[in-house]
RNA sequence: UGACCCAUUUAAUC
């Protein structure tokens, strides 16, 4: 399982397949794990047909999904340009006996992001609190992005303060996800406030946050601060992307 | 019954 995993990782879908027939042909049997990587395989290769097939052969092997074979499933069809597709596992996950865990509802949340239906996002969330699945810092930090893509900067610092009352402390993601939106924006003044809360935060701004953080400078025609950005970054001992 | 062990989710630039 781990060499086949490893072969998923690395995009080498063909090595993934042919461990997985050695491992067949020498008598052992694949598990939930096996399947699970290789449908997560087949699905980076947008070979969705297979990713199903093998979805359906694991239970006739008496190996049947849990939610991560749910999860690398939807995901499947979801980077793939088949949300319809993902979101009917995602619904046929109770009937299955399998409850949705964060990482489902984390993901689902992001689909609906990525396609600008906030609502939509907004009423899995809210599900997913009824299932008493507690949002962590992915579910907060994902529906913060739905919300700055959407053009909704606003929600998305109301998204930070919730998540603060819940006692899930922001992460480098969800800083850089706001100054990122106020670098779009060339609101320089609230990139600069967000900034500010990260420093007292007691995190060390990595790369992304500091590209971000130059881009709001640049963006808004403060070259001097944008330097300025550049040299601390230097300073941190943080390589430039 | 639980823990651990192999597989899953979110951000910038390019």
């Amino acid at each position: 399982n781990s060499l086949i995993n490893a072969c998923v990782r690395c995009g080498r879908l063909d090595k993934a397949v042919s461990v997985f027939q050695e491992m067949k042909g020498s008598g052992f049997a694949p598990n939930v794990v096996t399947y699970t990587s290789l449908v997560e395989g087949l699905g980076r290769a947008g070979k969705l047909a297979e990713a199903e097939r093998l979805f359906s052969e694991m239970r006739r092997q008496g190996q049947d999904p849990n939610s991560r074979t749910f999860n690398a499933m939807i995901r499947a069809y979801g980077d793939n340009g088949r949300l319809d597709r993902a979101l009917s596992v995602f619904e046929s996950m109770e009937g299955e006996g399998c409850a949705p865990d964060a990482y489902t509802y984390n993901m689902v949340i992001h689909m609906y992001g990525r396609e600008g239906r906030v609502e939509a996002a907004e009423a899995v969330l809210a599900q997913m609190q009824e299932q008493g699945c507690h949002p962590d810092r992915v579910t907060y930090n994902t529906l913060m992005t739905a919300y700055t893509k959407g053009g909704h900067y606003d929600k998305a610092v109301q998204v930070l303060q919730m998540m603060r009352k819940s006692g899930v402390a922001p992460d480098l993601y969800s800083y850089s996800i706001l100054l990122d939106a106020c670098a779009k924006t060339c609101s320089l003044q609230h990139a600069i406030k967000i900034f500010d809360d990260l420093r007292n935060s007691g995190l060390h701004p990595n790369v992304v946050v500091y590209t971000a953080m130059m881009n709001a400078y640049g963006r808004a025609g403060d070259i001097d601060g944008a330097e300025e950005i550049w040299r601390e970054m230097k300073m941190a001992g943080c390589v430039p992307s």
